[in-house]
DNA sequence: CATTATTGTTAGGCAGCCTTACTATAGGTC
DNA sequence: GACCTATAGTAAGGCTGCCTAACAATAATG
């Protein structure tokens, strides 16, 4: 019974380990062929951005779970490192769509690539057990995911 | 083949999404029957000083990973708020032991049974597999974190 | 046209972490 | 014991990333 208990504790001990390290690779940043040392969230904005480009910014903001505020100071940034570019929208004069430049491009081309990269690993690894892995996996993370939010509304609606 | 790639891509989207889900417990914070809000590496705090009692700042700090500043910063706050309690060592009159007050003990304590509440919801979802499937997840996570960590090295000696 | 809503920017603040510099104490070594 | 070095803890100052609030410009709506 207790080892079960422990069994979960050291999976929670593992998920703040992921956490953690992924937390972690802030530190330096991870460089995806540009020369930029690029944060977790700068790789995840710009994967956004790539992934669907011409977003204005109060969208793309919304799709990341920032404020505006957040996402222009972001969006700056990035654009004067020469990786997205705020161009205004055709059709009126207050919108700012955001785009990759050519230097953007690489660098979602990169990020993407290493998850490919990833990919490959964890296939080399289960090899023709890949898919029942993944799908096991992906029911894990999943279930994972729905607990761990219906904790959080738990905790929310006790001090709400 | 682009499909198990996809499969593994919302895994990947999966993670990201815990990780999202626990920086943002940070947001107000959690209450463990005290009154006051923790944040998670605050509650982690006093479990690390509840599970060790007794332990100085510098390896309080070092088994947190954070600089004995940091610790120190972290544990005088947490005094100031009555969790714990900085005393002088016995034997010499350099080092600081970090031990929890009866409030932090009752964060300890709540904090705990959080993590039971969890894994009771847990075993209700899984009933008579609850076994296998932490077994199932427990490899699944740490494969996870071995493919993590091997990734984050591969990345670091590319650019040290 | 006047009001209200929306888009984006800026200013200012806060939290958490770091490095650096410092004090106090401990442990050798001669 | 005197001297040097190592270790424990603290304080100051800086950086980053996020937030809210206030604002200007521009739509949209009555």
């Amino acid at each position: 019974m207790d080892d079960l208990q422990n069994s979960f504790d050291r999976m929670q001990d593992m998920v703040l380990a992921i956490v953690d390290l992924i937390n972690t690779g802030h530190k330096d940043g991870v460089d995806y062929g540009t020369g930029d040392r690029l944060s977790p969230v700068e790789a995840h904005t710009i994967q956004a951005v790539g992934d669907n480009q011409g977003l204005n910014l109060t969208t793309l903001a919304g799709a990341m779970h920032v404020t505006k505020a957040t996402m222009s100071e972001r969006a700056k940034k990035l654009a004067r490192q020469g990786l997205l570019r705020k161009s205004k929208a055709l059709d009126n004069r207050k919108e700012i769509l955001i785009t990759l430049t050519e230097q953007g491009r690489i660098v979602h081309k990169g990020h993407e690539e290493m998850h490919r990269k990833m990919f490959k690993f964890f296939a080399s690894h289960y090899r023709d057990q890949t898919e029942e892995q993944l799908e096991l996996f992906n029911r894990a993370f999943s279930d994972y995911l729905a607990l761990a939010r219906s904790i959080e509304r738990r905790e929310k609606t006790h001090k709400g």
